[in-house]
DNA sequence: CCTAGTTTCTAGTCAATGTCTAGTTCGAGG
DNA sequence: CCTCGAACTAGACATTGACTAGAAACTAGG
C-alpha cells in the first residue's frame, strides 16, 4: 500500500474544496477554517495557501463551484425532453429551491454582497443566468411567455427563483410553501394555452402580448 | 463639560450597535470585531460582553434592527395616502430595494441561513412580513389583486421583492434594472383597471379570479 | 444614610486563527 | 544531469473571541 504520505499531495485543492463543502453544509461559514481543513487533509497548516491565497479565495472558489453545480442542474433540467414548457420551468425552479434547502450556507456565499470581484465567480454565475435566460427566450419565441422585453423577463424569473430560494433558505417559509410559490409564479408568467391549436402557431411574430399589462 | 469618562458608559449598547452598523456598511461583516468596536467606544475589550454574549448575538441584534428599520419604512409607505394602490406597492418595493443597495451587508445578515433562532429577530422579521401582508390583503379585498390564496400572494410578493433585492445587493443586476423589475412584477400582479367603473365594485365577493391560472 | 445585591465595566489570560516568511521537497523541461 | 518553479513544511506574529476574577457604580430596602 502506498499509504505513506507523499510530500506532494497532488490533489490537495480538490480535497480541500470537497471537505470545505461538507463542512459548510454541516456547520455554516463560521465553521470553515483553513487550518482545520489542512488538518483533515493531513497537510501542514500553511499548505492551503498554495491553492488559496486567502480565506476569502477559498470562499470564492466554493461559490464558483456552487454556481457551476447549479448551472449543471439547470441545464440538465432544460435539456430534459418529453416535458412541456411549463414543466420544464418548474423543473428548473424546483432544482433551484432544492439547492437552496440542502446548501443554504453555500447559496448565501454565492449571493453575498462582498463578492462579485473574483473573475471566475462572475463567469460561473453568468453561466447560470445564461442557461435560465435561454429557456426564457425559447418561451418568448414560441409565444408561451409574454414578452415585453425578453431580457427583463429573464431577470424577473431569476429574481423570483432567487427570492423563493432565499426565503426558504433562511427558513422564513417552508419548503412546501416554496413549491407552491413556484407553481404560482409560473402560472403567473406562462400564458395559459387554452387557446385554439392554430392560435399557437400564430404567435412568434411581434404581436402585442395578451394578458400582461401594456 | 462632562467629558470625563464615567465608569458606566450608560449608553454602550446603542453606541456599539450604531458603530457596528456603520462599520458593516463600510467594510462588510468581516470588518466587524467586538474588540475594535470597544476601542472606538472607548471601553475595555470585555465591555461589549455585558450587552452581547456572543459575536453572533451582536449580528443578530443588527439583523433585528435592520428588520425594524425596514418595517418602519414599509409601514410608512403603506400609510402614505394620496397614492393609488399600484403606487403604494411600488413605494414598498422601491424602499425595499433601496435598503438592499445602501445596506447590502445588513440585508445579508438579515437573510442569512444561520439565524432564525434568536426570538427577537423572528419577531422583527414577522413584523415586516405582516406589514407587507396587510397591504396585499387590502389589495385582494378591493379586488385590485387576483386572489387564489391571499397568504400565498403575500409570500409571492415578499419573495419577488427579496429576489430583486438579492440580485441588486449582490450586484448581479443594476439598481435601475431593479426598478424596472419592480414595475414589471407589479404590472404582473396587479389587475389592470381598464375595466368599466362598475366592474370594480363588483369584485370583492368570492368569485373566481380572472386571469390567474386556477 | 447605609448597606446588600446586581449590573456594568476593567484587566488579565488562553486557545485558535489568518497571514507572513524562510526553507525544504519534489517533479518537469532544457 | 541540472535548474527552476510549484507544492509543501515549520516557525512566528498579531488579532480575535471567549472566559475569569474582581472593581466600580447604580439600585433598592431598611
Amino acid at each position: 500500500m502506498t499509504t505513506h504520505r507523499p510530500f506532494h499531495h497532488g490533489n490537495l485543492r480538490a480535497v480541500l474544496l470537497d471537505q470545505a463543502e461538507r463542512t459548510l453544509r454541516e456547520g455554516g461559514v463560521d465553521a470553515l477554517s483553513l487550518r482545520e481543513l489542512a488538518r483533515k487533509a493531513g497537510v501542514s497548516h500553511g499548505a492551503p495557501r498554495s491553492h488559496f491565497v486567502d480565506r476569502q479565495a477559498l470562499l470564492d472558489a466554493l461559490a464558483e463551484r456552487g454556481f457551476d453545480r447549479l448551472a449543471d442542474e439547470v441545464e440538465a433540467a432544460i435539456a430534459a425532453d418529453g416535458a412541456d414548457y411549463k414543466e420544464r420551468l418548474r423543473a428548473i425552479a424546483t432544482s433551484y429551491v432544492h439547492f437552496a434547502v440542502t446548501d443554504a450556507a453555500l447559496l448565501d456565499l454565492m449571493f453575498t454582497a462582498k463578492n462579485g470581484d473574483a473573475p471566475g465567480l462572475r463567469a460561473a454565475s453568468q453561466r447560470l443566468f445564461a442557461a435560465v435566460g435561454d429557456l426564457i427566450d425559447r418561451g418568448t419565441e414560441t409565444g408561451e411567455l409574454e414578452h415585453h422585453d425578453a431580457h427583463r423577463l429573464q431577470m424577473l424569473f431569476a429574481a423570483i427563483m432567487q427570492g423563493i430560494a432565499s426565503l426558504v433558505s433562511s427558513r422564513r417559509i417552508s419548503a412546501q410553501d416554496g413549491d407552491a410559490l413556484i407553481d404560482d409564479a409560473i402560472s403567473l408568467l406562462v400564458r395559459e394555452q387554452e387557446q385554439e391549436p392554430d392560435d399557437i402557431g400564430r404567435s412568434g411574430s411581434g404581436e402585442r402580448p395578451r394578458r400582461l399589462a401594456d
